[in-house]
DNA sequence: CTGTATCCTCTAAGATACTG
DNA sequence: CAGTATCTTAGAGGATACAG
């Protein structure tokens, strides 16, 4: 049977969905865990900005990221979409209440990274020197 | 001049990996938001384990990943890997304290992620009705 | 058992150009 | 200004086979 690769990765995929269904938390940690969420969070910490705003303070972050970044958000309720029907258009976003105990956790996690920065990044030259040792 | 493109394309990823060594919180942040740090971290949660006995724990990972990501955490100073020379070789890894720090923070993740998840399921649920009925 | 190397696929994300 | 659509590409990640 010439199919069996292909049915095999089917069946995995398969799965691993599966999986991922018995443990919703996955699913949450999983759209958390992007750099562009946890950055726009942070952009909204204190109060709504327009669209130009956020780029604005996310330099890296291309237009089209970050729209599909604020829709997720949005349908996730963590952030809350504003038109303002007018001529340019103008929208705002702004944290929901879920949105600001979510910031609260990255927050931590910002912290953690900032107290563990050196330490991580001389772990890191110390890993790369024996690495290279050996070679 | 015909490179033009190309040259935009590479001064752009100048621009942004600047803005990454400027703020270098990021990169630890991004090192930490993989799905499989944070499973892995939480399967060590209890004790040190072996390669195979992470790999029974987290369905889904590929031994390539698996080994990827424990490297990429052992070279970050939050697990450490400890290897039996016997036949065959038992390699069993455990948390560092860093990263059991690291760890307290993922919990934080999760503990949100199960509080919030019937919310987002909600909210995603409203979200899609929505947008079908404009469509 | 643990780990590496190879190949291959598919998705995330950037560039670009266009609409309301 | 905000958003969408299209094309393209780099890289993450899986399958497989093999080595120590």
């Amino acid at each position: 049977m010439t199919l069996t690769a292909e049915q095999k990765r089917h069946e995995a995929r398969q799965n691993y969905n599966a999986s991922l269904v018995l443990c919703p938390a996955r699913q949450l940690l999983e759209a958390i865990s992007s750099k562009w969420v946890t950055l726009v969070l942070l952009a909204l910490e204190d109060g709504p900005l327009r669209h130009s705003d956020l780029r604005k303070r996310i330099p890296g972050a291309s237009q089209k990221m970050l729209t599909s970044t604020l829709r997720s958000l949005e349908r996730d309720g963590l952030v809350l979409r504003h038109v303002t029907v007018s001529v340019p258009v103008r929208t705002d976003y702004e944290l929901t209440p879920r949105g600001q105990s979510l910031l609260r956790i990255i927050f931590d996690m910002k912290e953690w990274a900032e107290e563990n920065m050196d330490g991580v990044a001389a772990s890191r030259l110390e890993h790369d020197r024996h690495r290279l040792a050996f070679s």
